[in-house]
DNA sequence: CCTACTGTTACGGC
DNA sequence: AGCCGTAACAGTAG
């Protein structure tokens, strides 16, 4: 289920884990993950190296490697990494091993097949994984009002479909894109073009504000995120209106109701959001 | 049996 | 060219 929250979750529980370890193995039991290079590329460039860090970059984790080169990868829909002992019984649909130095192993499952993993060399540019085309971190101080409104504002597209929109923030997906706008009060189909400066300037503040709630919401200790897999997204409880159409609206007791925006299952209130859409 | 699905990309039609 | 909607990817869940 990962957007950037989950994403940065993951990184937080694997990376202290995975640190200075070194590769001493690498399994392969699906090679069309491996996007870049091929798979002989892939195991020659990482067997015996020693894992320096982890990133994150939108809904893209990163493993930095002692040669200078990096691990991309994408979960998509399904897609989650576990670090298990040896003896840890394995994940259905389990793709890629990482063996390491300390009788671990990394492990990517990933149900629908849909995740992506890449690989660079020093120094290599990145034409591949799409890093490269996404916009600035929501935590970036250079996301404000005036750049929302310069980036998503001019034009007629559904506010909604303007944050999913991975070219401008990166990282926001369907659930966190229907969250933000529900603290904000802004229908999700609206036109981009119909928001006033200061409906920019309260999306600036709240799209940080939101994730970084979900983030903090999601933290979890290493021995816990293993029993349960890393499928235990302990924010879901605080969601207030992604997956609860039909029900009650926290903030006024409406109905929430569901729409469809952009493709993409959308929930709101349409009493706090007012359905300036038309 | 049928539908929907938290992500992204490709493609056809305007 | 931009914009929009849809299908595709593949599997599970309800």
């Amino acid at each position: 289920m990962p957007e950037l929250p989950e994403v940065e979750t993951v990184k937080r529980v694997i990376e202290p884990q995975i640190r200075g370890r070194s590769i001493t193995g690498l399994m392969i039991r699906r090679p069309e993950i491996i996007a870049h290079p091929g798979e002989g590329g892939f195991r020659k460039s990482l067997m015996g190296r020693t894992i320096c860090g982890m990133g994150r970059r939108g809904k893209f984790l990163m493993a930095f490697l002692d040669n200078g080169s990096r691990i991309i990868l994408h979960l998509r829909m399904t897609g989650g990494l576990l670090l298990a002992p040896l003896d840890f019984p394995e994940e259905k649909h389990t793709h890629l091993v990482f063996r390491l130095d300390n009788a671990k192993e990394l492990r990517f499952s990933d149900t629908r097949r849909f995740g992506r993993f890449w690989l660079l060399r020093k120094d290599e540019a990145d034409t591949y994984s799409g890093i490269s085309k996404l916009g600035i971190e929501p935590f970036d101080p250079a996301l404000t009002g005036a750049f929302l409104q310069e980036h998503m504002g001019k034009r007629k597209r559904a506010v909604k479909d303007c944050l999913l929109d991975q070219s401008i923030v990166a990282g926001i997906g369907n659930i966190y894109s229907d969250e933000i706008l529900f603290t904000v009060g802004i229908y999700p189909a609206c036109p981009a073009n119909r928001l006033a400066g200061k409906d920019w300037e309260r999306l600036a503040g709240i799209i940080p504000q939101r994730l970084s709630f979900f983030i903090e919401k999601n933290e979890i200790a290493p021995e816990e995120y293993l029993q349960t897999k890393g499928k235990d997204y302990r924010n879901t409880p605080f969601l207030q209106v992604y997956g609860h159409a039909g029900e009650s609206c926290p903030k006024c007791g409406r109905t929430l109701c569901r729409i469809v925006v952009s493709g993409r299952s959308s929930v709101y209130c349409p009493g706090c959001q007012g359905e300036t859409a038309g």
